[in-house]
DNA sequence: ATCACCATACATAAAATTATGGATACCTGA
DNA sequence: TCAGGTATCCATAATTTTATGTATGGTGAT
């Protein structure tokens, strides 16, 4: 056995952290020497701590989890993350592990399957839910050969004019929000709904929410 | 001192679980007798175990918590149900507290209000996060004398279109999932907008998603 | 039986959303 | 500098969504 394996917490709900943490206490050989209930404090925290391996939940608040591992992994550090989020959509993983997450597990799995892939995640392998690497073969499968479906990314009005949306306003307010006419908004409604391949804004709002772009529970 | 505090945990995340049965494991006068990851189980264990005290998570698959709520104090047993989930919307919080729940906790509240707050349910005393009592209070204030803001119930059919909203099917498309014409659903959607207070289509889907009537991740 | 009520259904007009074409400004590499 | 690419913006046409009026069948009370 070698040394201590320095775990890092990220999730945005105490409870969570707390649980979690107090799940790992009871192992040897892993100690867990920060948390974060947040993005950019995952960011700071990682790069203060240099932890072994870093939990991260995707869905939070400030910053996603998916854009956090991105820059905790542009600091080349030699941290290894393991994403640990309530849902396995094929919006959240092939991105989460795009932008460098080496393992990706379901918030049910058991307290033991958690263990065994810290372990292995530390040791460089990936641990994948079941459910995830179904979704990546497939997806390999699909998939021609040079092009793995890039999707051509919104610009950053279009997600800002997105998360209006998905926050139920007509494209009247989200004009009077950002100080544009009616109908420059109707030119990104209509470009998110192209790029995305949606129909209407409906399911623009619904891929918003599953892309952790805005919360069911955003504003007052 | 009375004797110790006996506790159900209801929580679909196995994680959550752990997380507060190793809190609470901590505590002296606090035991956890059982768990269960969703309603109908929370029901049956209940029946079976009679705790003191249930902590219940509200959006669950099988049954949510709410109806659980309302079938465990129908059982006419002694034991007081703590709501202990993620977000507190007006939509959840006046069904929990009207199905008979007397504290209604937000998972971010810190380990050691959890435990004052199991305390205090146990004595009998109504115990809310301050965000919930602002929204009661302002509830109060807002409602006339004898009617409480009911708001009009919708029909089943209304449901039904609501749920296929949510799923970001446009009206011609509900119009053949349900076999009916495009101007009866029309009909439907106006009304569900009308009766719920909503503005857009988009809208509504956000409150069915809230309210737990469809998920994120329904359907293929 | 018949009356009132309401869920469901349909048609049509008004309003909002979506698609499209085109303008300007900015950046970057040649 | 200049060409090409692109982000942002606006106007207008096509389509969809929403509001409203109306009709029918079922249910429960009188």
């Amino acid at each position: 056995m070698g040394k201590t394996i320095r775990v890092f917490i990220t999730d945005d709900h105490q409870i969570v952290r707390r649980g979690i943490r107090q799940l790992l206490s009871t192992e040897k050989g892993i100690e867990v020497i920060g948390e974060a209930s947040n993005g950019r404090e995952a960011v700071a925290g990682v790069e203060q701590l240099k932890p072994d391996i870093v939990l991260m939940d995707l869905v939070m608040p400030v910053m996603d989890g998916i854009e956090a591992i991105r820059q905790i992994k542009a600091g080349n550090s030699s941290t290894q993350i393991l994403v640990l989020t309530s849902f396995a959509t094929d919006d959240k993983v092939f991105p989460a592990i795009k932008a460098g997450a080496l393992g990706y597990l379901i918030k049910d799995t058991s307290p033991d399957e958690l263990i065994n892939a810290i372990r292995q995640v530390h040791k460089g392998e990936p641990t994948l839910h079941s459910s995830i690497a179904q979704k990546l073969l497939k997806e390999i499968s699909h998939s021609s050969d040079s092009a793995p479906v890039s999707l051509d990314p919104l610009t950053e009005r279009e997600v800002e004019v997105l998360k209006l949306i998905a926050r139920g306003l007509s494209n009247q307010e989200i004009a009077e929000t950002l100080v544009v006419s009616v109908a420059t908004v109707y030119t990104h409604v209509s470009r998110v709904l192209d790029k995305l391949h949606l129909a209407s804004r409906t399911q623009a709002a619904l891929y918003a929410l599953r892309e952790g772009l805005a919360s069911l529970y955003d504003e007052g």
